[in-house]
DNA sequence: TCAAAATGCGAGTAATTACTCGTATTTTCT
DNA sequence: AGAAAATACGAGTAATTACTCGCATTTTGA
């Protein structure tokens, strides 16, 4: 039940067929239509043998879980260069919408795959731990414009933001209207914490 | 490929068995957990054998497109109602909120799936003008309050309020707070219409 | 150079599952 | 009652797919 590669890649020669194997991961889950996710297809799209696959991956599950622990890690970068400069909220916040953008148009639909697949994944400890920062990042960044956002108003902006990022990756023309997509996060973020905020203002629960 | 049922139920005996494979499979459809949503199960849990399933069911997708038919018909019955009383913009939009919290929860888990499954299911041409059915209602009731959004507008708030009511169907111990969530919903939805209004005043594109 | 270690291979296995078909039972109709 | 039509049954089939294992090939290190 070990998440771990069955063996740690030791020479060149086999790290470059693991990485192979994620790259066609990738891919495959980038393409439209219904993903042909399966370990021999995977393996072939790699160019290497389904008994290669599985001498550093002891099952599929774990190709799904490597690709979404480099996803946070990527992420959770992005995420630290924004909290480290310490501008106006509203400048942060801007940043913040920039990056969630970026990282999921990176891969559009792998991304929004894998969010579906998270679910059903058992996370590791290491993953657990990254999934708390990224929320922990988040919610510093979203703080300093809505101070008294509590943790599910907090989860609730990100839910709105990855939604319209996900329904946007889906239609494939969009990938050009980046900027009118950005215009409508900020309509709906800024909206609701400043809905929020002016709520607040009145009636504190 | 006709994806009506094999045979018309005539006796009622009959009509009874497709009865029981629909309750059967909303019913596994919502329980927590990978649903084992196999046509085996289906056919055991509704207490009749598998062959009787596929006398009034040419396959196991028929199962779901029935089941998401019978959603979107509630969805849409209840939409009209909120159209025929024409009360206040923000009236309307409250009601719809209400339609909108009512219907997922009515069925929490099994409308989250279905929805997921919708983009592989290939719609029935009725399906297909239910939908759009469905889209117009809605559009008719968000433009009373915000008359200069965009069709894209209008699918954001869609997407903006399904996500957040999914999300809240995935907490199990939410079913409680229904009235927290309207609360959230109101600011999100407003909260973008609110901002939208008022940028429309300004800039006119 | 050559043995040992590492890596690669892919036919084969076992499990799952959508769906069929020949037969048994029940209902309908006269 | 009794034949025909409708309905129910479930063992069996075929396709898919995650994963194994014994052997071949390549690389390493002395």
């Amino acid at each position: 039940m070990a998440n771990l590669p069955r063996k740690s890649p030791r020479q060149s020669r086999s790290r470059a067929t693991a990485e192979a194997v994620l790259d066609a991961a990738a891919h495959i889950l980038d393409q439209p239509g219904q993903p042909d996710f399966t370990t021999n297809h995977v393996a072939e799209k790699a160019g290497i043998s389904i008994g290669s696959l599985y001498q550093y991956f002891p099952n599929k599950e774990t190709i799904l879980a490597e690709l979404l622990r480099r996803d946070w890690q990527r992420l959770t970068a992005r995420l630290a260069l924004i909290a480290d400069q310490d501008a106006k909220p509203e400048t942060c916040l801007n940043a913040w919408i920039d990056v969630a953008i970026a990282h999921q148009f990176a891969r559009p639909l792998s991304s929004l795959r894998l969010e579906v697949l998270e679910t059903s994944l058992n996370l590791s400890e290491e993953m657990e731990h990254l999934a708390q920062r990224i929320i922990a990042q988040i919610s510093a960044t979203l703080r300093l414009y809505a101070p008294a956002a509590s943790d599910r108003h907090i989860r609730d902006v990100l839910v709105i933001c990855r939604s319209l990022i996900n329904d946007a990756a889906l239609d494939t023309g969009e990938k050009t209207d980046q900027k009118k997509l950005r215009e409508r996060l900020v309509l709906a973020i800024f909206g609701y914490l400043d809905a929020l905020n002016a709520g607040q203002q009145k009636t504190l629960d």
